[in-house]
DNA sequence: CATCTATTTGTTATGTTATAACATGTCAAG
DNA sequence: CTTGACATGTTATAACATAACAAATAGATG
């Protein structure tokens, strides 16, 4: 399963979607979509593109909203805490997350040429390069990085 | 098959094996292993961990061998470009390689409490978490993320 | 409604990571 | 001993990120 990014598809509909599964899940859980923090989610959902924190900073400040760092950070820290938004470490960016899982850790998929960010779910991942090529995206480099504990600290922690 | 980082070992052996090997690489590949890029490499390998740019730079500084940041990343992509260093994008710092494997893209192992860092060659990715688990690494969190070409731009660039 | 409290937003200042651009030095080949 | 390629030195700045504190505001409670 990949999302849509890179297919042509209905995006208003991509867009309202997402925004609703936003509202959503900050009702369900009590938090707050303010102002700030849905435009930032509607800015990151225009492109299926990851745009650097200043970017955002930069569409906010055009529209009078903000035009201090910490704003925008704080709203893409909303929004990653939520699900809502992922970080594409490679990029130091953020990308509106466009599929409906719950607490998901996905393979992005970035493409050079237009910039583009998928998300996928279910790639076998013993031949990541194989079973991507089949949903037509050609790798160059794949950067897998786990973070957690080793077996040494792990049994420090829990004596 | 992963890197001894996260185990006891004969560290002053993985070191000088780490150092022939990239004498003998950049020898082969007539490039040239100079003072500073040795210098940088040598600190790198001595913990099995990442470190940033400027923690290197400071390395150098007090050792008066340079003290502004373009050495210190021209050397880090100088060793980058050879395969001796890997670049950690989660923590935006440099590791070095000590796996002999040639041209590889490994899955990185970050412990989150000693801060060392493993390469893993021959996970079965499928189930990375067990399988690192049965390797004793305990992952909180992974990262995934594949730069290639979608299937339109790559038709693009080959229309 | 008033007031209290949590949270959110505003602001200043600074820390951290990285590179562009150009000057200078070094070394091996001709 | 000069030339050309590569490496290093230096200045300046770009790009990414957060600490710390002040002000505003929404929702809860008396």
């Amino acid at each position: 399963m990949q999302s849509t990014a890179f297919q042509a598809h209905d995006h208003g509909k991509c867009v309202a979607t997402a925004l609703q599964r936003a509202e959503d899940t900050c009702a369900e859980r009590q938090v707050r979509l303010t102002p700030i923090r849905l435009r930032v989610l509607e800015i990151l959902l225009e492109s299926h593109r990851a745009m650097g924190a200043y970017d955002v900073l930069g569409r906010l400040s055009a529209e009078g909203l903000a035009n201090k760092p910490p704003v925008a950070y704080r709203a893409l820290n909303f929004l990653l805490e939520q699900g809502l938004v992922h970080r594409i470490e490679k990029l130091n960016a953020y990308v509106a997350c466009d599929c409906p899982i719950e607490d998901h850790a996905p393979t992005f998929l970035i493409c050079m040429a237009c910039h583009k960010v998928a998300e996928s779910h279910d790639l076998s991942l013993d031949h990541v390069q194989d079973s991507l090529a089949t949903h037509g995206f050609t790798v160059s480099r794949i950067v897998v990085e786990a973070e957690g504990l080793c077996a040494h600290c792990y049994d420090g922690e829990n004596a």
